[in-house]
DNA sequence: CTAATTATGTCAGTCATGTTGACTTATTTT
DNA sequence: AAAATAAGTCAACATGACTGACATAATTAG
């Protein structure tokens, strides 16, 4: 293991992280305190994306496919309006990865009851057998988090990146997130 | 203020869609509650990355231009190997977009003192000003988000990141931290 | 009813960023 | 002197983005 820096022992922080407030070193919102934060961001994302995937190889599926596929295993019925939405990519850039689920059976495709110029999407049972299997190393990771950062920071952590989604894009998230009817949502009520 | 997404218990969304809240049987956090966080995860990670975009396009630059002017920036004589323990990714990839900040004056290499093998990474002011630039509506929106998230929020989400990183990977960001380039940063002095 | 709009799909080309594998050069360590 | 290390390079390839143009079917508006 090369050592990057050679002092090794930070006694104040190895063991649990602490923050300058803790350390009553810095004020609370320091630039560098800030700094740390989005790096940290950063590695937490790093990893907690890694994690699907050496299952997504194993499919010949990257990390395109796992976002597909996990948003339509979550919101059965949605279109690909939706996704786009959710996604903010390309139809050109979804359709690839689309069409290599429904090929591949993990993805069906149902024409709308009520506008049949829509594809609602669905999971086959592989493909929630698959979703769930990428998921459960994301959903330890979180829970382990969770357990070690106090009891506050399930409902912490939620407003805060709550707060950080654009706010153009609140509406259209709690939108989502309230979903539980498949057959005539999507379209924008008044 | 904003109660958001403060929904503990969801009715059911669909017949096809078996979680295990449809059980009745929730652990405290709730599998769907477990689950939007991810999705939340998600959606402010899209829309902090999406920030530095357009300023990037200027300068033909990308988000991988991105992530090596910050942390060079960030932690000045910072060696390629280190810079590929960070980024984990190849020196291959690196290479790339390293020679582009280099050639485009961004960033200066430097052989080591002690180690005339190592090059040793700078941005120059060029490359300081660009990073800063970048930085600024990352570090807007973060400041804003922790403001909405309650006095507790920075400190709880430093730690819950914390511990979603990899814990093989807390020594080397702990050490990363500890990097002082004593000017700028006001951090604890043992 | 026709025309416009919408939802989706598709062709074709390009770019950014990641990968593997093999090899070189310079320098330091053993 | 030999081995290990830090970095750079060449080549080929994969993934997942992008733009632009156009096609088809269905719905909605005039």
């Amino acid at each position: 293991m090369t050592d990057i820096i050679s002092h090794n022992n930070r006694p104040s922080r190895s063991a649990a992280m602490q923050t300058d407030d803790e350390t009553g070193k810095n004020d609370s919102a320091g630039i560098s305190s800030l700094v740390e934060l989005i790096e940290l961001l950063f590695f937490a994302y790093r990893d907690f994306t890694s994690d699907p995937d050496t299952i997504l190889a194993e499919f010949g599926f990257g990390r395109a496919h796992h976002r597909v596929l996990h948003f339509v295993n979550r919101y059965p019925g949605l279109r690909v309006a939706d996704l786009l939405d959710i996604l903010k990519i390309t139809k050109q850039s979804l359709a690839r990865v689309l069409k290599q689920l429904v090929d591949s059976g993990m993805i069906e495709q149902q024409p709308g009851r009520s506008d049949r110029r829509e594809r609602r999407l669905f999971t086959t049972k592989r493909g929630r057998k698959l979703a769930e299997r990428l998921i459960e190393p994301q959903m330890a990771r979180i829970v382990r988090a969770l357990e070690l950062s106090g009891d506050e920071s399930h409902k912490v952590s939620r407003k805060l990146l709550y707060n950080m989604i654009n706010s153009t894009e609140h509406e259209a998230v709690m939108k989502l997130f309230s979903r539980t009817h498949a057959k005539t949502s999507g379209k924008r009520p008044e």
